[in-house]
RNA sequence: GGAGAGAUGGCCGAGUAGGUCGAAGGCGCUCGCCUGCUAAGCGAGUAGAUGGGCAUAAUCCUGUCUCGAGGGUUCGAAUCCCUCUCUCUCCGCCA
């Protein structure tokens, strides 16, 4: 969520941020209730004012045992007054806080302006896609021939895209989890976290899944509980209402875990195969630093979810998200796309985005700049590194042979106990 | 799931016949003094949020709110009542 006083102080640079999002969303109510709110706030904090100066009067008489019952009475009133203002000033601030919750954050100054996914821009690639001398087939049907995905019988037990990963499917699952992981924390610096899959509701507004994306997420039934959509929630979260010491920043965690997302907007998109499951497996770094770092750190959290697919040897690009497409939390934001032959282009497979304050305030995460200093809110920034079911897609399709067996990335080999191939039967 | 105990400032910990309690004391921390050095000692200062004086920053002065959260009683609540959350102990169940 961005500042209050921001948004009052600077309602034109809000108001082009959010056309420039082509977002739709009236600034003037907004600014109606917080002048609203104020003048109602200066107008109780004087009669309390008024109260509390009364109520000492009234116990230095009593103790002088002199009669103190006109003031009492009197009080009374003020009291009355008091509490029906405070419940006006509760519900304006409730609407306020609900219409500051729906403002998405500012894109910074080197976001490309575009209208949609159309308009973002390529960064850089690595890597070639590679030149097959047979039909390539896509991941599902390598899979299937291998026998090492089974969509049927997830079909069967959950529904549609839910799937099984069998034998060396479910081995190199697993797999590409340990490497990943190993990558982050022996190599790039990250601390590793094993987070709670089931968040609270306040959690999911601290990262800005909610109020405004209920319909994504899946939620337990009589309980506040939400299945978690990214590590990222629980991991921003862990920090969340602490004011942290400068010397600590930044901090860096990486944390797997199985994601699940309702695929609400999705119905018909990319109903075969591992892209769009309802569960799926996903590394995740998560970076929180100091202001002036956090661009930084973005333009390293990339190249550390880039060296994931440069050791797989899988060709990918980089592209920035324009402010059309950019995420409701994001102030810039990267995406990483791998090479995937069966759509003869490049699919996301990593989002590394920074969310400068816009989290922080949410959730409350704060730090000093100097020892005593007032705590300012950290930036806050994560990336996928990276989405797991969609790298072994990737390499189902990138690794296959004419005969429909598929060769290990030999950074793999090792974490699949010295596998080479997956073969056919 | 059952029974009980608890939640106070950076930490520990007082605070129940409701009234100078935003809160004793200690630890820690900061500044100063003292001292060959260190240790010890002495003095002072040390919660957060938000608004106003203030037109920009610092300082200063000042209002309001905050003693797990929310509600209630009262002129007045850390203290009384209700609901909830979390932590701890014991029992049950369980991977």
């Amino acid at each position: 969520m961005l500042d209050l006083k921001f948004i009052r102080k600077n309602p034109d640079v809000v108001r082009a941020a959010l056309e420039k999002r082509g977002f739709d969303f009236d600034l003037a109510r907004l600014l109606d209730a917080d002048e609203e709110w104020r003048q109602m706030l200066f107008t109780v904090e004087q009669l309390k004012n008024r109260r509390n100066a009364v109520s000492e009067e009234i116990a230095r008489l009593k103790k002088e045992r002199h009669p103190a019952d006109d003031l009492i009475t009197q009080m009374r009133e003020v009291s009355q007054r008091i509490k029906d203002l405070d419940e006006d000033i509760r519900r304006v601030d409730e609407r306020l806080q609900d219409m500051l919750l729906q403002i998405p954050n500012i894109p910074q100054a080197s976001v490309p302006f575009g209208r949609d996914e159309s308009d973002n821009q390529e960064v850089r690639r690595w890597g070639e896609p590679p030149q097959f001398t047979f039909e390539a087939k896509a991941h599902w049907d390598v899979g299937e021939g291998l026998d090492i995905v089974d969509f049927q019988r997830g079909g069967k037990v959950s529904g549609a895209r839910f799937s099984f990963m069998k034998g060396a499917g479910a081995r190199l699952e697993r797999a590409l989890i340990n490497f990943m992981l190993d990558l982050h924390i022996t190599r790039h610096g990250y601390t590793e976290l094993f987070p709670p899959f089931l968040v609270n509701g306040q959690s999911m507004v601290g990262t800005g899944q909610l109020p405004k994306f209920a319909e994504d997420m899946f939620k337990i039934e009589n309980n506040d509980y939400y299945l978690v959509p990214t590590a990222e929630v629980p991991v921003t979260n862990f920090l969340r209402d602490e004011i942290l010491d400068a010397e600590v920043l930044p901090i860096r965690y990486v944390a797997y875990s199985a994601c699940f997302r309702a695929e609400a907007g999705a119905a018909g998109r990319e109903t075969r195969g591992l892209i769009r499951q309802h569960q799926f497996n996903k590394v995740e770094m998560v970076k929180f630093c100091k202001p002036e770092e956090s661009n930084e750190e973005l333009e390293k959290l990339v190249h550390d979810a880039e060296e994931v697919l440069q050791l797989l040897e899988l060709p990918y690009r980089i592209i920035v998200l324009c402010t059309g497409d950019l995420g409701f939390s994001s102030s810039k934001t990267y995406d990483l796309e791998v090479w995937m032959p069966s759509y003869q282009g490049y699919k996301e497979i990593s989002s590394c985005s920074n969310f400068t304050d816009f989290q922080a305030r949410r959730a409350g995460i704060r730090y000093r700049p100097q020892p005593r200093a007032k705590a300012e809110f950290v930036h806050t920034l994560n990336g996928s590194g990276i989405a797991v079911g969609r790298t072994v897609a990737a390499i189902l399709e990138n690794y296959q042979d004419a005969d429909g067996s598929v060769t290990i990335p030999k950074a793999l080999v090792p974490y699949m106990g010295g596998m080479t191939r997956i073969k056919v039967l």
